[in-house]
DNA sequence: ATTAAGTCCGACAAAATTTATCGGATATAA
DNA sequence: TTATATCCGATAAATTTTGTCGGACTTAAT
């Protein structure tokens, strides 16, 4: 179906909310509240964001997020395989673990659809999204 | 991962082989050694491919398949869709069965990437494969 | 006519992936 | 010291994809 997953719309969601909350420390129960989030899961994404440092944690009472990096430096192609692992149109473009590879008679093609859709998600960055 | 599914991988190989022996006819059992497909999934594909007009069915002994559809005239958007159903970066993309689609601080965004894909998708005829 | 090779069709089973949940640990402001 | 938050790994549930099975129909060749 060329699926992204929900992690990363959920991911895509809380980055652009905390980005738009600067002046504010947002935790993950305001915006699994606010937008209908699982909140387990929402959390888990956000802790990975900071790990990735596109984020910044702070715990305790009152704690959260804030935002780290500026979003216009931010590929989506980037963000979204920093959630989701490598992004690729068949499993062939992103491991080598293919019994037809090579008898396969559309590699090549489909390495160039391949690339097209990167070069795509590469040229987007996440500040696109804030309009 | 943003992946097509196997039925389509599977789909394109055979429908080039048998593009590429437009002079006879193609079994589901020649493909299926040929390119170390399975069989009864193959075989399935053929004959949706059939239903959607790409390909003739020859019943019988020594029957098989040949084409139909000239691939120039066919968009690999239109072929993805027929095999495995529409095609969309989310799933509100795709049917409006969302529970955030009223919060939702990213669906036009979302949507524009989206349209992205499928005109470069849309852009592209199955008979760039056969190079 | 009979047979073998092929398509056709729906339903089902297995595998893989994604999504969600749980239990507990650590940090820290009030 | 307590409540609220992040952090982390393991696991369970749900969904989707992939593959298999049983049987019906069609037709060329013998």
């Amino acid at each position: 179906m060329l699926n992204i997953t929900k992690s990363v719309e959920y991911g895509l969601i809380a980055i652009r909310h905390i980005n738009n909350n600067k002046n504010k420390i947002v935790s993950t129960k305001e915006i699994a509240n606010l937008y209908y989030l699982p909140y387990d899961l929402l959390a888990k994404i956000l802790q990975k964001l900071c790990k990735k440092k596109y984020l910044i944690a702070i715990k305790g009472p009152n704690g959260g997020y804030k935002i780290k990096k500026q979003l216009n430096h931010i590929s989506l192609i980037k963000f979204i395989e920093d959630i989701e692992g490598p992004i690729g149109i068949t499993k062939c473009s992103i491991d080598l673990e293919c019994e037809q590879i090579t008898t396969c008679n559309i590699k090549s093609p489909i390495d160039k659809i391949n690339q097209n859709i990167r070069s795509m998600l590469s040229n987007t960055s996440l500040s696109e999204l804030t309009n």
